[in-house]
DNA sequence: CGCCAATACTTGAGTGCTCAAGCTTCTGCT
DNA sequence: AGCAGAAGCTTGAGCACTCAAGTATTGGCG
């Protein structure tokens, strides 16, 4: 009955696989992580090329510290900039620049070319694709849908590390 | 015609917010991450409760280093000990004591609850589930294959075709 | 035996995420 | 208008992983 658990496990494994090969390429080809294509896929999906961070995160999946970290390499490399809302000074805008736009052309071709060698095969052609990505759709849903608020871990048994 | 990409990356998503429900569960019941789940349960599942750390590392996808700091608070609650091989000194078993025996046991019930709670619905129920398994076994077979060692410096932006 | 490469593991430095706590700015209530 | 609280973001501390380099130990080979 634990064939549910089985399958999380499974789905760790699989992803961990997964990003480590796209890191491998794109790191190696155009400097960035698997992570960051998908921050500069999602602002270049966005009206404008830009988002307000909040927005970012919620899109990644990532919490509001997690996007303000992330974008800060990608800053320094001239991919992205930070813009002022001219209406609400608590906003920082996170917009592509036209470099970052070209670059980001570039990396969706390599990483294209990544997924699609991993996903070759009878397996994946005859439909396997189409119906993954509706199961992790009802995935996200489901899993995403109660696991908001978590705590921290020790306050009981463990006490992780020092 | 992304489609693969757009799949990983769901991938990624859908796997992220999974591991956050698992370990918002387990770390309020029983103080481990999801993580030690998966370690525990690769040890519950050896011969004699024990693996040496390159095995358990192997299994789990880690590395050697990842594994060790890994095991750390496992050793430091109890729940795993470490063993001597008497034939050869440079290895270091990793072994389930009894209490780790039974706490993993509860463990992956909690765990059991929470994955049959994630994957409950028509879309699972109906096949879902053994159609994912299937899926991801396929990929991790697919991704794990090349992505072992690529700390090469490939310069040309890609010509690779079938 | 003496040496050397391979193996098992640990440790140091660095990355990428998290939560909690902080600052600034906006909004709604009275 | 004035203040409380919410919203957006950043920062500090910490965890979990990585690779690279370091320490033992083993085993093959002269």
């Amino acid at each position: 009955m634990n064939e549910a658990l089985e399958t999380s496990l499974r789905l760790v494994r699989a992803q961990a696989a997964l990003v480590k090969r796209f890191d491998a390429r794109l790191s190696g080809l155009h400097g960035v992580s698997f992570a960051d294509l998908a921050v500069l896929r999602c602002l270049g999906q966005a009206e404008g090329g830009r988002m307000r961070r909040v927005d970012l995160a919620q899109a990644l999946g990532l919490s509001a510290s997690g996007v303000t970290r992330g974008l800060i390499p990608l800053e320094r490399i001239g991919l992205v900039v930070r813009e002022p809302d001219p209406r609400d000074a608590r906003v920082a805008y996170a917009a592509l620049t036209p470099t970052g736009r070209e670059r980001l052309d570039e990396m969706e071709r390599t990483a294209a070319e990544v997924a699609e060698s991993v996903f070759t095969g009878e397996v994946w052609e005859g439909g396997g694709l189409a119906t993954l990505v509706d199961l992790l759709d009802a995935l996200e849903g489901s899993a995403g849908a109660g696991a908001a608020r978590s705590r921290k871990r020790t306050e009981s048994t463990a006490d992780r590390h020092g």
